[in-house]
RNA sequence: GGUCCUGUGGCCGAGUGGCUAGGCAGAGCUCUGCAAAAGCUCGUACAGCGGUUCGAAUCCGCUCGGGACCUCCA
């Protein structure tokens, strides 16, 4: 089989991809804070991530996928003091800390069932991994990494940079970020501006607190994710993902924490999508610039013209590489939908001739072949970097193949009967199992071809007759109905929702 | 200020040193009772200026523009 190949963060290239254990793969991505609704680039990394993951399954590994819940501990703002996320949005809703975990949880589940986007074989989540944080706490002061001040135990940067270089994820010297960073007024404990908190003291309004060797506290925001992976996948894995913006922090003392407690630098391959833009600024929480998918799927928002429907945002996603920005734009989602529609109907179109009788010798050669290439290039363009657009670039390509293979404007037979099931073959699995597409009206369409094959065999009756008034009126009443009709040139007639 | 990314035809967006990306929109044609759909044809783009090269949108430098991170954020 071809190499694969990632771009990794850490080597700021695209490295082949090699397996620590054959056949296994073990990938960690950073999950949401659940203190409140996801919004639509919140659901970008997780719909990257998803295909990344459905990749890997389609080229046979085992696969562990841990994606963490994040629903404890977090302050607002790196000032190690204050009220955490959950304290503060509790006190706000009125409800229990644990409410909003479990409101914004379920919320969370059902915007990536929309966007059918697999679930993660473990999905950990932060208040049911006390005690594993505590313990990699522990290893890390007893390794001589971190110190404790009156409850609150720092990650000491300074020291470990003297032995291992702290910022290789984003290219960093420490003199660097020194430099970069503000004076912290009243911070007087830490002893270096860098340092952050592995375990922090907990005041005694506190909703969310438990018990550690260093008093009553709650954990810092980064070691959940080092105690979770180490935890599932071991200290040492093949993948880790997240967002671009977690990179330059998060990420960047996950590093540090494993390699201060484990002495192994937790993940092989890092990868990082990058942001999703709206009118060319990043769409975040804080920005209030932020879709959240609901208002997508009503259209309910000042900033868009109509609704888009989950498969649409997914493919308009699936259009663009994962480490390119992503701007948001009713053009472009319009853009997105018709191009999806298209798509959609050539698959249709793909399951009518799968019936044919194909010839063992194709009537067009060159045909054959052409098709047999951009099949195959969906393999060789996810191989290089997961690139997503290009294998839908090679399915529009032969969109116009198999729908004129349909529609007679090809003659049957041009291609061979083996070309036929490759295609078939990879165009469905691709469409369906890669990219996770599925038919967005999905309901009851039982009852509603029924109907409607009475009503397109009435309309036959009355073309037969040269009755237009009765055809006519058929098509344009069902037209409002948002229901086309196609003549076809065999004098089929197929339907689909405008 | 520091570390990076980025600038592609009307819009969105891939991309390899030399061969048509693709989608959407637009124009023409074929088919059709008409329409829609479908099919066919059409744009010769790569911020600007230099350099490397037989040859660069693709490599290097500079200039200009956009963005991210350095502070919670996927």
């Amino acid at each position: 089989m071809a190499d694969l190949k990632i771009y990794n963060s850490l080597t700021r290239k695209k490295d082949v991809f090699t397996p620590i254990t054959p056949g296994h793969l073990g990938m960690y991505v950073c999950g949401p804070t659940v203190y409140s609704d996801v919004h639509l680039g919140n659901c970008r990394t997780f719909i990257s991530f998803d295909i990344i993951y459905r990749y890997f399954l389609y080229l046979g590994y085992k696969v562990r996928y841990v994606r963490n819940i994040t629903d404890a501990g977090h302050l607002e703002g790196d000032r190690d003091e204050g009220d955490d996320k959950f304290s503060k949005k509790a006190r706000l809703e009125q409800l229990e800390p644990m409410e909003i975990v479990q409101k914004y949880t379920l919320g969370f589940h059902k915007v990536m069932e929309l966007f059918n986007n697999l679930p993660p074989t473990i999905e950990p989540t932060a208040t049911g991994h006390i005690s594993e944080q505590i313990e990699m706490v522990k290893h890390i002061l007893k390794n001589g990494y971190a110190y404790e001040v009156d409850g609150t135990v720092y990650f000491d940067v300074e020291k470990y940079n003297k032995e291992k270089p702290y910022g290789i994820l984003t290219n960093r010297k420490l003199e660097e970020l020194l430099e970069g960073t503000r004076e912290l007024g009243g911070q007087d404990e830490k002893k270096g501006r860098l340092d952050f908190a592995l375990w922090i003291k907990a005041k005694p309004e506190h909703l969310m607190q438990w018990p550690s060797p260093w008093g009553m506290g709650f954990p810092g925001w980064h070691i959940e994710c080092s105690a979770m992976s180490g935890k599932y996948l071991g200290t040492q894995f093949d993948i880790h993902g997240g967002g671009m913006d977690l990179a330059a922090t998060h990420h960047t003392n996950e590093i540090a924490q494993s390699e201060a407690c484990y002495n192994v630098s937790p993940a092989r391959y890092w990868i990082h999508t990058n942001m999703l833009t709206v009118n060319g600024a990043r769409m975040s929480k804080s920005a209030g610039n932020g879709f959240l998918p609901g208002e997508l799927f009503t259209g309910d928002h000042p900033l868009l013209e109509k609704a888009y429907s989950p498969m649409t945002v997914r493919f308009f996603m699936l259009q663009t590489h994962y480490r390119s920005t992503l701007d948001f734009s009713n053009e472009a989602l319009q853009a997105a939908e018709k191009g999806l529609k298209r798509l959609w109907e050539a698959y249709q179109n793909l399951k009518q001739l799968s019936s044919q009788q194909l010839p063992d010798t194709p009537a067009d050669a060159a045909l054959d072949v052409r098709v047999r290439e951009l099949v195959k290039g969906f393999d060789d363009s996810m191989n290089d970097d997961f690139n997503t657009a290009k294998v839908l670039a090679n399915m529009f390509e032969l969109t116009p193949v198999i729908n004129s293979l349909r529609g007679g404007q090809i003659p049957p037979g041009s291609i061979s009967r083996s070309t036929f099931a490759f295609l078939n073959k990879q165009f469905t699995v691709y469409l369906k199992d890669v990219f996770g597409l599925r038919e967005d009206s999905a309901g009851d369409n039982g009852r509603l071809e029924g109907v409607l094959q009475l009503l397109i065999q009435i309309r036959k009756e009355a073309r037969a007759k040269r009755d237009f008034v009765t055809s006519d009126k058929i098509r344009n009443e069902l037209n409002e109905q948002g229901i086309i009709l196609k003549d076809e040139k065999d004098g089929n007639v197929s339907w689909s929702f405008g």
